[in-house]
RNA sequence: GGGCUUGUGGUCUAGUUGGUUAUGACAUCGCCUUUACACGGCGAAGAUCCCCGGUUCGAAUCCGGGCAGGCCCA
């Protein structure tokens, strides 16, 4: 197809890679519905337009996308959608700063179109970088979250579980976040490590410890352990709270830490969850001190519009000077915290919107899931079965999903749209219809909107071709690859939803990768500086090295340090596989005997056994998800069978012309192929280069090999071939001869015939003849060997003339020495040790070389010169 | 405190249904410009397989107990 002349000297990878994204059509990508096909839908991460496709993101979608290259090669109908994230709060507070201003300065309607068209911008410079990198994504299966045709689905998906009262409205305790202004979900909290202040008070002449004395004003009981002898007999009193002069009652549980503090614990509503608890538990009233703003309220008075830390400083600061505040300890402690902008939780009781959480119906669909690497079910199992309370999917923002509900003003009935009349924004649109209970035509649309999360646990449904009524045709997909840091998230919100609207799993399999470390093995981070933009990578060397990082850095699910040296490496094994595939093509073209049909030599079966029994490895890595392994097959058979001992063996035969290179070639160019396609998952551009010059169409249209060659005998056979060669060139080395220079005639005997054709004279510049005879090997003394150290110090003078005669000795008397010899006509004593022969071996009477084989076979080399 | 996970030459890493001499990459050193490749080839050196104990003819691998790191959670 291409005239050699035209494959370049050097591989450029900048250059072809940039060449095929030219070339390439996203057709070919493209699920088809009406395939006979069996079906591989992937159910894709759809990330967060943040504008910067990072390193994680790109590590991830390297799994996917040689995931979904290699199932199209083999046979099936693949869909590689691509999702955005849209919603939620980052965009919200990015418009904010951007702006100069808060989410209350500008109309809703406003404000959502300003978080639109920062998002629209991002996913443009996202899908810039993805394509940069060779992922053969299905753009006709794009999704946009906030996009009208997507929020419809989740708004009915609301609505259907609403209806089947999976969904529902109340006032409960729940986390929020006084600075993003809204609730949040617990999958939502970090909690981070802070040192405070316990603080030691008197309460009406009870000692209390507490960290939050701010929290004072919302103490509604104090708490003892019942079989806390200091406080026998307190249950049913009550208490003064301090600084506010209101009653409570004193109460026991056992959860209370008799050893922590004074063994007292002041319940507020609410510190913490511990809280939530005893204050369900005993029936306390509540008592709201902190706003949604964070501020005191009316009830923390004289305290009211303070914000918790200056009320803290101002209560510690009153009960010093009322002589209440006995002692201040330090306090290690972990504090929830919003995982977005990290300031500290508070639990508020609000009304809220919450999904009912079914743990055992959610682990029982886990475990029908098969998980890689297993021991990532454990994660979910121990996230679900420790969830005790409902998901809060209400959020006080504005660029999500609404809420599509509205209230009548006059009698409050909760009115619901028709799942035709969706999408709709309750705050803009109104209801066709007067309330149906009293008539009345004034409603109040909802203001809270929806937990982004509602947005993308529905994306499995929604790649599978739901249109919002019965169960997609294509559900389940087939697998879900993601990282471990999402299955408390996005894995679990997936499960819980997949359950409520269809009853079944969401896909059959989940593939779950680990996180990107930086280069100092800590997680990337603006702060350690340590963070490597994808696009560094792909500047200066391209997308297939970045891939065949991510492939072979780690095992999968585990972490992964960056490394350029791994980057570097795969780098030059295309340089190297490059000058391999010009070697091969340079032959087939240079060929112009009859069409090769099948191996020829010994050394031609022998790499085709071993590169079918590669391939075999290769695919059982690929069917289990281990990259790793399989691109690790690929470099070792490429190196070190192909190029180091096979194309070495057969260069010779090649060159001489004749016959002999039928053979040959049909194992160059089956080899070559083989590796392409193996390739073509993982290095996608260079395996089309080369493959395009082998064979003159695309890699990426082929099926993956089925190679079988299996040849055990020539396995055993060619393994010997490879190691004689081995040890002759170790030979070379050692006594300093260039590796092609003319070595005389070499025997091996090995009691495994080889025939190979003369392979191995013509790769040794020597006459090589197999022998499975025994070798007739002579040994006779060659040289002598003096010992200085002993012969120096007892001969002085005499040492030279002992030498000589020593080595005048005949050779019996050499092996085992006498007890005196002549020197200068004296006898002289020979001391013990002083003299070893050196022992030379001789075939027909003629000195030969001897080199032994750990498996025994013996090889005899009769030098030329 | 709990769950999961990891500990292998200087660095990163493979290998654990128990089995001769523990894989590879990078770095180090030596030799070699051999007509695909010096971004190469050939070779060398370099490991208490975290520690202690147990099972076994035999343990990097299995069991128990430590120590250290990571992630998630309380």
């Amino acid at each position: 197809m291409s005239p050699s002349e035209e494959i370049p000297k050097t591989y450029d990878a900048n250059a072809v890679e940039e060449r095929w994204l030219g070339v390439w059509k996203d057709e070919s990508n493209y699920f088809d519905p009406t395939s006979d096909k069996p079906q591989f839908i992937i159910d894709t991460p759809p990330p967060y337009p943040t504008g910067n496709f990072h390193i994680g993101n790109g590590f991830n979608w390297c799994y996917i996308d040689f995931l979904a290259r290699y199932k199209r090669m083999s046979g099936y109908n693949v869909m590689f959608p691509q999702g955005w994230d849209c919603h939620g709060l980052p965009t919200e507070v990015k418009v904010e700063e951007t702006h100069g201003i808060t989410k209350n300065d500008v109309p809703r309607d406003q404000f959502r179109e300003m978080c639109r068209e920062l998002t629209i911008g991002n996913i443009e410079k996202m899908r810039a970088t993805m394509r940069r990198c060779g992922f053969s994504i299905d753009w006709s299966n794009e999704y946009i979250t906030m996009m009208p045709e997507y929020f419809r689905k989740t708004q009915i998906s609301f609505l259907r579980m609403l209806k089947a009262g999976d969904i529902y409205q109340s006032e409960h305790p729940v986390n929020f976040c006084t600075r993003c202004e809204t609730a949040i979900a617990f999958a939502e909290v970090s909690y981070e490590d802070r040192t405070t202040f316990l603080n030691y008070f008197t309460f009406d002449g009870v000692e209390i410890a507490t960290t939050r004395p701010e929290l004072l004003a919302a103490c509604v009981a104090v708490a003892v352990h019942p079989d806390d002898e200091r406080y026998a007999g307190m249950e049913g009193k009550t208490l003064r709270v301090p600084l506010f002069g209101y009653d409570v009652p004193v109460i026991k549980d056992t959860a209370v830490d008799p050893a922590f503090g004074s063994g007292a614990v002041m319940i507020c509503t609410f510190g913490d969850k511990q809280d939530v608890h005893w204050w369900k538990q005993h029936n306390l009233e509540l008592r709201k001190a902190i706003d949604m703003q964070g501020k005191m309220t009316a009830i923390a008075h004289p305290y009211e519009g303070l914000d918790t830390k200056e009320c803290r400083a101002r209560v510690l600061a009153d009960m010093k000077e009322q002589g209440i505040l006995l002692r201040q300890e330090n306090l290690d402690q972990r504090v929830g915290a919003c995982w977005r902008c990290k300031t500290p939780i508070e639990i508020l009781s609000e009304r809220q919107w919450f999904v009912k959480i079914h743990n055992d119906a959610i682990i029982d669909a886990a475990k029908q899931i098969s998980w890689s690497p297993e021991h990532m079910y454990m994660r979910l199992e121990n996230w679900a079965s420790q969830m005790e309370w409902d998901w809060c999917i209400s959020r006080q923002r504005i660029f999500a999903t609404p809420i599509p509900v509205w209230f009548c003003e006059k009698c409050g009935e909760k009115i619901l749209p028709e799942e035709e009349d969706l999408p709709i924004d309750p705050t803009m649109d109104r209801p066709k219809r007067p309330c149906p209970k009293c008539g009345s035509e004034s409603f109040i649309g909802e203001t809270d909107v929806l937990d982004t999360w509602m947005d993308s646990s529905i994306s499995v449904l929604n790649v599978c071709g739901w249109d919002g009524t019965d169960i997609p045709s294509h559900f389940p997909a087939q697998i879900r690859p993601q990282g471990h840091d999402i299955i408390r998230t996005w894995a679990f919100y997936t499960i819980l939803r997949s359950i409520a609207l269809t009853g079944e799993k969401p896909w059959n399999e989940i593939l779950v990768n680990g996180m990107v470390l930086g280069e100092d093995g800590f997680k990337m981070s603006k702060s350690r500086n340590n963070i490597i933009p994808p696009e560094d990578i792909l500047v200066d060397y391209g997308a297939d090295a970045f891939r065949q990082w991510s492939a072979i850095g780690a095992s999968t699910g585990s972490d992964i340090i960056f490394s350029w040296n791994d980057v570097i490496a795969a780098s030059r094994f295309q340089t190297k596989l490059w000058n391999i595939a010009r070697f091969v093509l340079l032959q087939l073209e240079r060929y112009d005997g009859p069409e090769p049909t099948g191996p020829a030599t010994l050394a031609d079966r022998w790499v085709l056994a071993r590169l079918t029994d590669t391939v075999g490895e290769v695919t059982g890595a690929m069917e289990s998800y281990q990259f790793d392994r399989a691109i690790r097959g690929i470099r070792e058979f490429a190196r070190e069978v192909f190029a180091d001992n096979y194309i070495e063996l057969v260069k010779g035969r090649l060159y001489e012309g004749g016959d002999g290179r039928a053979g040959a070639v049909f194992a160059l160019r089956t080899a070559l192929d083989a590796i392409c396609r193996m390739l073509a998952p993982m290095t996608p551009f260079f395996a089309e280069e080369v493959y395009h010059h082998l064979a003159g169409e695309s890699v990426h249209a082929q099926v993956w090999p089925a190679v079988s060659f299996p040849d055990e005998e020539a396995v055993r056979a060619g393994t010997l071939l490879v190691d004689v060669v081995s040890e002759i060139r170790r030979y070379k080395h050692d006594v300093g001869m260039a590796l092609n220079a003319p070595l005389g005639e070499i025997v091996v005997y090995s009691p495994v015939p080889v025939e190979d054709a003369g392979d191995s004279s013509r790769t040794l510049n020597g006459m090589v003849a197999w022998s499975t005879e025994e070798p007739d090997l002579t040994r006779v003394v060659r040289d002598v060997e003096f010992n200085m150290a002993v012969i120096g110090p007892v001969l002085r003078g005499k040492a030279k003339g002992f030498m000589a005669a020593v080595r005048a000795l005949p050779e019996e008397e050499l092996a085992a020495a006498p007890a005196v010899v002549q020197v200068d006509g004296e006898e002289v004593p020979v001391p013990a040790g002083s003299f070893a022969p050196v022992y030379g071996y001789t075939v027909a009477g003629e000195e030969v070389e001897v080199l032994t084989l750990d498996n025994g076979v013996i090889i005899t080399i009769a030098r030329d010169s």
